[in-house]
DNA sequence: GTCTATACGTTGATAGAC
DNA sequence: GTCTATCAACGTATAGAC
């Protein structure tokens, strides 16, 4: 039969990404079949295979757009100068709006980094350290100059990037909380866990 | 073919749950197969169907013997007497030293929610829920009693369960820091996230 | 770039012998 | 309770026409 004319390579490209990341945070990678996103896509599945090598190449794609997106807007969030606690209060409030406003990426970056094969995961897993050291460094200088109380850099951040995602196994829009209060209490939390007061939350 | 003579059910039952819970910390639910976990057992995939009607019921009960355990392990740890300090200081040091010991399934029962039908869905999230709000009692207790400062019992709890059971995601046996002091440094976060001081743990 | 058609392995689950 | 044998459905990926 014949191709589908007038079809625009860059729009089935967008599709396939936007696709397959909602056919993933769903129902898991593993389960998620190739012939389910062609579905979707309105292409027949075959012709995923023109826009990536196979499955997993697919996976990588979805998850490296994440995770640039994020490196991007941490890179933007974090220039100008600004003190310690501030920097970790900045830092605190970007996660926290870049991650709730994303569920679905985030969802599968979290969850199938398992299904990810060496090549891939040694890149998806460098991205996320390199995240992850932004905040390192903030703890690292409030450490240095006296703001933070701590024993251990990496821990602390590892426990509060664990805490504030989190945010995205609970949290759904509409909710009993607005999305600034929900920033204020974590905000808060972070800050406590560092071993710096804030003046008074609680009123 | 004769059957296997002198097998025992029990072993065979308990052989199908540790396996599965081994297979699918590795390769996630969806990915593995009755096969595979028949070829581990030692049995042939048909057995597995004298234990459990499907495949599915079958991480029900890997998930149900997790959550058991779990909640079984915590109400003892809670007894006796103490301070509203006492009990998030032990609620903390309770919750990483039994997750720390059980990667496999903590990472099972956290990664594969997803996997579950309505029912089972309904049963696993009921005990998790149980378990929650343990530490939401504890925190609502702290605030009222004027030991912890924080808006929103439920949200911190949610969040201070992320932060702990998050030490799962880094954390390998024979690291750099011993368990107990992984536990310190969690705990000191945590009172410091509720709005507690300790004296001083940074010496 | 998209199509149809298809190769070919693997899946969950069942039937019936022992 | 375990075995062998088997089924129908579905999986990824490829080939080659248009």
């Amino acid at each position: 039969m014949a191709r589908k004319t007038g079809a625009d390579g860059r729009v089935t490209a967008e599709a396939i990404l936007r696709e397959s990341l909602s056919l993933f945070a769903q129902y898991g990678f593993a389960t998620v079949s190739m012939r389910q996103i062609a579905d979707k896509v309105g292409v027949q599945p075959g012709a995923i295979y023109q826009h990536h090598r196979n499955k997993q190449q697919l996976l990588v794609a979805v998850l490296d757009t994440h995770m640039d997106g994020l490196l991007k807007a941490s890179a933007e969030n974090q220039q100008g100068d600004c003190t310690s606690v501030q920097a970790l209060e900045r830092f605190a409030r970007f996660h926290i709006q870049y991650h709730i406003t994303r569920p679905d990426e985030v969802f599968v970056s979290y969850m199938e980094l398992r299904s990810l094969e060496e090549e891939g995961y040694a890149l998806i897993e460098g991205k996320r350290r390199k995240y992850e050291r932004i905040l390192k460094s903030i703890l690292e200088r409030g450490v240095s100059d006296g703001t933070f109380q701590l024993d251990d850099p990496h821990v602390s951040a590892m426990a509060i990037l664990s805490m504030l995602t989190g945010v995205n196994t609970w949290y759904r829009s509409g909710g009993r909380l607005s999305q600034q209060k929900i920033e204020d209490i974590y905000t808060s939390m972070v800050l406590g866990a560092v071993g710096h007061r804030l003046p008074d939350t609680h009123s």
